[in-house]
DNA sequence: AGACGATATGTTATAATATATCAACCCGCA
DNA sequence: TGCGGGTTGATATATTATAACATATCGTCT
């Protein structure tokens, strides 16, 4: 695994470039990161935390981009099946990706105190192997661990 | 892994066991397996599948046992948070448990073709490891996955 | 028996999350 | 110019889940 993401790090880079990846799959892809659908990736990458879709929809309707449920969800809809952003099921939230454009199978690791999101990255072999030889076919995962991040554990 | 779930079983037989071990845990902990939770266990074991909440609570209703959400829910929470039912957060639904009483960290092996879901265990020895590396304390784990089963992936 | 606490249930209302539907718009292209 | 795909606007509704408060039930202590 790599990339735990608890720790600091600097975030307006962080942003910044996560954004460029983006416009530039985007752009590869013949995708159309429209007005709305860029603002809300930007402010998933800005809050860097897991965000309710109605959270966001406050925003964007304090901004005048639209106050609709629909509105959110379509763009969080594209972001997610586009890869620029996952849901977390377990909080039925939304988390920018922290590394777009790359195929991966994220697992998530949520603090139940700081409700910190930390996004990694890791070979699921156990979980291939196993349903590789029961004959399941594996389109997607949802791997998500709950517990305490570090400094909640030195916390407690 | 192993008990991958798929497998024509003996149901009658799979339905009986799951509640005498379930009663048989609730007796040993003092917990108490009153009417309408026993009546959802028995819903959910004996359908079999993963099921919402407000389709149990139909059943439940027809049988004069409550007819508001919070009956069901309430129930719900009895069974999942003693580990005698899941829930299967990318559904947001209800499948009662395999291996009642047993401490086990379950994988869900989701059918986007069937619907079926079965319920598997294994050790999660990378995510395990991974986790201690990075200082970070499981306290539990959503791990569901989606895909074809062997059936499924047959007639495709 | 009577008072009490812990647990479970009944009931009403509402919160939180998500989708269906249909009309309008925009833009590249035949 | 007219078509066609993708996107947006707008209204309504579906689905999932919890808050809040009253009532009931049961064992325990006095
Ligand atoms: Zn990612
Ligand atoms: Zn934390
Ligand atoms: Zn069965
Ligand atoms: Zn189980």
């Amino acid at each position: 695994m790599h990339d735990i993401g608890f720790a600091n790090h600097d975030h307006a880079t962080c942003v910044t470039t996560a954004l460029a990846t983006v416009e530039t799959a985007c752009a590869a892809q013949k995708l159309q990161l429209t007005p709305t659908r860029r603002r809300v990736l930007e402010i998933l990458l800005e809050e860097h935390r897991a965000m309710g879709a109605y959270d966001i929809l406050a925003i964007l309707a304090a901004e005048g981009l639209g106050s609709q449920p629909p509105v959110v969800y379509r763009a969080l809809d594209f972001l997610v099946s586009n890869g620029f952003a996952h849901k977390i099921e377990k909080l039925n939230a939304y988390l920018a990706c922290t590394h777009p454009g790359e195929n991966h199978s994220p697992v998530f690791l949520i603090c139940r105190a700081c409700e910190t999101v930390a996004e990694a990255s890791m070979p699921m072999t156990d979980l291939r192997r196993a349903a590789d030889g029961a004959g399941f076919l594996i389109e997607n995962t949802v791997i998500e661990v709950e517990g305490l991040c570090p400094a909640c554990r030195e916390a407690a």
